[in-house]
DNA sequence: TAGATTGTTAATCGATTAACAATC
DNA sequence: TAGATTGTTAATCGATTAACAATC
């Protein structure tokens, strides 16, 4: 509950921690101190131990943390306990490669439908799943409880579609247009935006020296 | 020279000014002032003219800044002007994806070639490029003086990977496997970490109140 | 010239790091 | 108990915002 200050910069970190946190785990590790994930994962020990707290204690002086209890605790504050039902919206190329490829169920994310305003696409089967028109997403919407969108759509349908989908009901989109979506706040929007990211590497491929230091 | 200091919150922004300068070029709008950004961006003016003048003054006083002039510094900037030759390695879903789909050629990146370790793959055309086989890699990347490897492979392989890339010479990775590669550091590696954003994404819509304010 | 808007300095705010007392 | 390491407060650092003089 009052989760809900929590700096976006500390919710930036925790899907980072998770990940190390679930290496941890899978090697068998049981414990861990501040100290030595600061190692591993280059951060400070303080900033670790900062970040952990906005949620409460979850080590133990004197001891450290328990790997399993700590990894477990993240996955809760990332929700990733509770299922979320989710649909591909355009089943182009990028769609398409996410329904195959991000294995959702892996992280409480239940893949139920994929959809497309192109007829040639229809029925074709991506992941188990069959693309179907995109007429039939808002009935589709509130039949399965959806409340995550993936948005695939260009750029020019993107505002659109993305208003449609949460006129039909969906609560949080993954945005992959390369466009700011302004949704009414009680949406979430969390955008990708892979040209900015090819851009950055641009910037810093041309301004490095191409020496290490 | 000096861009060498710019912080690293200053030049994540830059896409975004880039995207916007583009769209309104586009409309044919020539002038635009830090306070008329401010507003369509929703970022402060301030920060506007801050961020510039990390570059030296584009603008006018008492007239604002040339769109035109401003796209044009920026993608400069960000090194659009230079043209970097790319490679995506590993022809899986999301590497023919983003074969297709990223339209790189835009931005000044010019996509020469595919690669994946399996056999039932070469030879097949992704966005007029054939995929050829891993072992053909090192020499393809001398040859044809690849800067840029677009990195798909699956986590277990990404750093051995990563790390044959560099041994052949490529400058910058894009990397899309789930893991943090520890490169020297005068490679470049912009991460994408999709699993990351979509579970902030899941923070997010666990966290909400589903109300506006 | 008067008005507008930048470039830039100074003030504020927030996030990171350091330090250490609490305690396992 | 002594040693280790957290939880938490205080200090520092950096980034954002405000303010205004410079100037087109």
């Amino acid at each position: 509950m009052d989760a809900k200050e929590i700096s976006r910069a500390v919710i930036g970190r925790l899907p980072r921690y998770f990940r190390y946190l679930g290496d941890l785990k899978d090697q068998g590790i049981e414990r861990v101190s501040s100290q030595d994930l600061s190692t591993i994962m280059q951060v400070t020990a303080s900033q670790i131990r900062q970040d952990f707290n906005h949620f409460g204690g979850f080590g133990q002086q004197g001891y450290g943390y328990k790997v399993l209890y700590l990894y477990e605790e993240i996955g809760k504050i990332l929700g990733l306990d509770h299922k979320h039902h989710l649909i591909i919206v355009s089943a182009g190329n990028l769609g398409q490669a996410l329904g195959k490829y991000m294995n959702f169920e892996r992280r409480g994310f239940i893949f139920r439908g994929i959809f497309d305003k192109n007829p040639a696409l229809y029925g074709k089967i991506i992941n188990n799943i069959a693309v179907r028109p995109m007429e039939q997403i808002g009935a589709f919407i509130k039949e399965n409880n959806i409340d995550i969108a993936v948005l695939t759509v260009p750029r020019v349908s993107a505002v659109a579609v993305a208003e449609m989908l949460v006129f039909e009901g969906v609560r949080g989109i993954w945005n992959f247009a390369d466009i700011d979506l302004k949704m009414p706040d009680r949406i979430q929007v969390e955008n990708v935006h892979l040209s900015d990211s090819l851009m950055k590497l641009s910037y810093n491929v041309n301004n490095s020296t191409g020496i290490d230091h």
